[in-house]
DNA sequence: CTATTAGATTGATATTATTCGATATGTAAG
DNA sequence: CTTACATATCGAATAATATCAATCTAATAG
């Protein structure tokens, strides 16, 4: 059943989350299992504000989800919407035959496309 | 044959290109199917040299290979480095059950975990 | 050779991201 | 209540990106 509504708005979300290095490191690091933040520190050479603030944006982009036990935050890697992600991306391989380019082509003797039109 | 060195370095640079609204939409545009610069430009409100950097950006990621026919310059969606970058990100929701961080996991009561140790 | 056209490059500027020190909040222990 | 500890937030500095106008290069047409 998948008649979820495709928001590459927030799939673009977790693309920036995962345009950084240390936040790929991270989810790199969760994949193994969760995480308490202090644990996560551990593994980097930046200030406990600046993991504060990449984890926010983990968990903004849904990627990866957090739990507080205690005082300490548990950091979970979110399969399903890396899964969404993937779907994402993978549709982009589906050639989808629309021509999203309203009216037709330019470069007319260069496209191989049966409808040929003329650039002005 | 999947003997090809893991380079998260340019699955990094993969996912900064995608990580822009308008590269994505691009993206998005080269599913359907090669286009040329100028088809690509009129469906975006930006300047010409804007999409000219975009293109860099994705070309240089891979994920978009371009070729020139005449005076045109015909940018392709790549799919096999799309793929590439579809099996690094699956490959992170394969917990490695490797144990990353260095010794043992701090937060002794909240870790599921059969090794506690304290943590000072 | 001289336009003309498609794209790329350059340099400046605006915008956004990243980082840190200082400080606040929230939780548990004494 | 006070202290200690884990994490979050704030404000400011810096770094990285995105954007545009102007200009350059390459290719074709005349």
């Amino acid at each position: 059943m998948m008649d979820k509504q495709e928001t590459p708005g927030s799939q673009l979300l977790k693309l920036k989350a995962l345009s950084d290095t240390t936040r790929l490191d991270i989810i790199n690091l969760l994949s193994s299992g969760p995480l308490c933040a202090c644990d996560i520190l551990e593994s980097f050479q930046i200030t406990q504000p600046t993991l504060s603030y990449h984890m926010k944006l983990l968990t903004e982009s849904g990627l990866v989800s957090s739990e507080r036990t205690g005082k300490w935050m548990h950091y979970t890697l979110n399969c399903s919407e890396l899964e969404d992600l993937l779907g994402y991306l993978k549709q982009l391989m589906v050639s989808r035959n629309v021509p999203l380019v309203k009216s037709s082509a330019n470069c007319e003797q260069s496209c191989n496309q049966t409808k040929l039109v003329k650039h002005n």
